[in-house]
RNA sequence: GGCCCGUUCGUCUAGUGGCCUAGGACGCCUGGUUCUCAUCCAGGAAAUCAGGGGUUCAAAUCCCCUACGGGCUACCA
C-alpha cells in the first residue's frame, strides 16, 4: 500500500511548493490506489501563524489535491498535527537516549552562539563540540535536580559512511564526521523537523515521503535515525527546487507569483498550473508539454524504484504557464469556461451584472472571448468598454457609421460588417479605430458578431454618446 | 570556508558513443488568413553542447581537472 504525505509548516503563505510537492504525492498514491496524507508540521511555535491550516486546505482545495488522511479528515494513524503528538517524540527521544544514540545538553543558547561566533572567524565548519557528550550519569542527574533546561541530541558516529538512496539522484555518500550533533528534541518539549519527520513518516506508515532537495544534506541523520530505531526506512524523494526566474535563489516570498493565492486571483485554472509544475521537471515520452496530471505516474517508477525527472533546480517561467494557460482555457467546452468565468467573478459585482444582463447571449460571448484569453482575467477588459477620448475626427467617423448602421435594412453580422469596410474604405482609416469607436480599445472580440448579438439602439446609441 | 547536487538556444528541455552541420516548446521577429486583437497556418533569428585535458576510428554523450550556479551548514522547516 502506497501512502505518500504532504507536510507544511503552518507558517501563512500558501507557498508554490506546497502545490509542487502534492502533485507528486497525489499522482503516487492515486496511481497505486494508496493514501495520501496531510500532516501539519507545527513544530516551531515561534512561527506559527493562526489560521494558516485553513490556508493550507484552501490551496489543496483549489488543486484538487485533498487529502485522504488529515487533521479535518481524521484517519488511523491521528493526530495529524505535530503539536498533538509531542508525547510520541518525547518517548522516542528517550528511547534513543537509552539505546546510546542521544544524549541530553544543558548548553545555553548564548554559549552555543558565541561558540559559534568564534568558529566562523577561524574558518571552521561551525557545529556543535560535544560538550555535554562527555557529561556523567551524575552529572545529567543533578543538571535534572536543579531544574536546568536541556535539549536532546543526536550522538552522531565516528567515520562512518552513510548512504543515502534517493530515487532520483541515485545513492549519495555521507561522512558521519561531516554531520553535527542534532538537536532532536528542543528545550519547550518540542521536537525539531529531523525526529519530527523520522517518527511520523514511520508512525505514519509513510511508504514514499517527496521533499525538496535543500533536505538532502540532513537524510544522512534520518538514516542513521532509522537505523538506531531499527526501522524500515520510506523511500526519501529529493525533488529540484524551483527557483526565482533570475535564478537567484530559491522561489521565495519577494516574487509576488510565490504565493497559490496569485494565480487563483490572476485567473489562471488550477489544471494549468498543475500542468506546468509536471512539465518542468519531467518530459512527456510522447514530446507533448499539455497532458493529463496523471500521465506524471509514469514519471514516477516504484519497481525498479526511479523518479525519472530532472534533478537540478527549475527557473519559474510565467510567461509559458500564462501560454499553457490560455491553451487550457481553449480546450474547454463553453459550459466549463462559463462555469468557471461565473465562480472567477463571484465578488465582482460589475461581472455580475454583465452575466445577468447578458445572459441570453453569455455562449456566444464566450465563444468570442475564448480565443482570446490567457487567463480568466483577461476577460473582463474583453467584455467591458474602457473610457477614452476622441478627436473631432473620430467623431466625425462615429458620425458617418452610425449613419451607416441606421441604413441598414437588416441588423445582421454580415451586413454590420459591410458597413465597416465601407467605412474603412471610404475613410481610409485603419480597422482599429473602429474598435475604438465602439469600446474604447483598439482591439477587442470581433465588432460584427458582438454587435449582431446586440440591439442596434445599442449600438446607435454608443455612437450618438461619442458625437456629442 | 566545508559538504552535497548540478552545468545543451534568453527560459524549460530532447539527446544514454556514430542518425547532431544539435531537435522541440515558451518568448521574440516575419509573412498568410482578416473588420481590430487573438486563435490558426507557414517561416526566421537564437546553443562553437561552461572551459581545458584525456579515452575512442568516432563524444553533447565515458573519465579527470578547473570555472560557474544552486542547496545545506539553527533549540526553522
Amino acid at each position: 500500500m502506497v501512502r505518500t504525505r504532504v507536510a507544511p509548516s503552518p507558517t501563512g503563505f500558501p507557498h508554490l511548493g506546497l502545490v509542487y510537492q502534492a502533485l507528486f504525492d497525489t499522482v503516487l498514491s492515486r496511481a497505486h490506489g494508496g493514501k495520501f496524507l496531510l500532516r501539519i508540521e507545527d513544530t516551531d511555535r515561534t512561527r506559527f501563524v493562526e489560521g494558516a491550516e485553513n490556508v493550507i486546505y484552501d490551496t489543496l482545495a483549489w488543486v484538487g489535491m485533498m487529502p485522504d488522511e488529515g487533521p479535518r479528515e481524521g484517519g488511523p494513524v491521528a493526530p495529524y498535527r505535530q503539536s498533538e503528538r509531542l508525547p510520541l517524540y518525547q518517548k522516542y527521544a528517550q528511547q534513543l537516549i537509552d539505546g546510546g544514540h542521544a544524549y541530553r545538553c544543558f548548553c545555553t543558547k548564548e554559549r552555543l552562539e558565541t561558540m559559534r561566533q568564534e568558529q566562523e572567524k577561524n574558518h571552521q565548519a561551525p557545529r556543535y563540540d560535544r560538550l555535554c557528550r562527555a557529561l556523567s550519569d551524575d552529572e545529567v542527574k543533578k543538571n535534572l535536580a536543579d531544574g536546568l533546561s536541556y535539549t536532546i541530541r543526536m550522538k552522531m558516529p565516528d567515520h562512518e559512511a552513510v548512504v543515502v538512496h534517493d530515487p532520483i539522484v541515485g545513492a549519495v555518500t555521507f561522512q558521519s564526521d561531516e554531520l553535527d550533533d542534532q538537536v532532536l528534541l528542543k528545550s519547550d518539549g518540542y521536537p525539531t523537523y529531523h525526529l519530527a519527520v523520522v517518527v511520523d513518516d514511520h508512525e505514519m506508515q509513510i511508504t514514499h515521503a517527496v521533499r525538496g532537495t535543500e533536505w538532502l544534506p540532513s537524510a544522512p541523520k534520518h538514516v542513521l535515525l532509522y537505523k538506531y530505531f531499527g526501522w524500515d526506512m520510506p523511500v526519501y524523494a529529493h525533488i529540484p527546487i524551483l527557483l526565482n526566474s533570475d535564478g537567484k535563489g530559491k522561489l521565495s516570498k519577494r516574487h509576488a507569483h510565490t504565493s497559490v493565492m496569485f494565480y487563483k486571483e490572476n485567473g489562471f485554472l488550477p489544471e494549468a498550473v498543475v500542468n506546468y509544475l509536471a512539465n518542468i521537471v519531467w518530459n512527456h515520452p510522447q514530446g507533448i508539454e499539455i497532458f493529463p496530471v496523471m500521465d506524471f505516474a509514469h514519471a514516477l517508477k516504484l519497481d525498479p524504484l526511479k523518479f525519472d525527472i530532472k534533478s537540478n533546480g527549475v527557473r519559474f517561467d510565467l510567461d509559458k504557464l500564462t501560454w499553457m494557460n490560455g491553451e487550457y482555457i481553449r480546450m474547454l467546452t463553453g459550459e466549463q469556461l462559463l462555469e468557471k468565468l461565473q465562480a472567477f467573478y463571484v465578488n465582482d459585482a460589475d461581472m455580475q451584472k454583465f452575466f445577468k444582463e447578458y445572459e441570453a447571449i453569455l455562449f456566444e460571448i464566450i465563444a468570442l472571448a475564448q480565443t482570446r484569453m490567457k487567463t480568466l482575467k483577461d476577460f473582463k477588459d474583453l467584455v467591458t468598454p474602457a473610457e477614452a477620448t476622441f478627436t473631432e475626427a473620430e467623431k466625425g467617423l462615429a458620425k458617418a457609421l452610425s449613419d451607416k448602421f441606421e441604413a441598414l435594412s437588416d441588423w445582421s453580422k454580415e451586413s454590420i460588417l459591410s458597413a465597416i469596410r465601407e467605412l474603412i474604405s471610404e475613410q481610409k482609416i485603419k480597422g482599429a479605430v473602429v474598435y475604438k469607436l465602439m469600446t474604447g480599445r483598439e482591439q477587442g472580440l470581433p465588432l460584427p458578431e458582438v454587435l449582431a448579438l446586440l440591439k442596434k439602439e445599442d449600438a446607435l446609441e454608443r455612437l450618438h454618446s461619442i458625437t456629442q
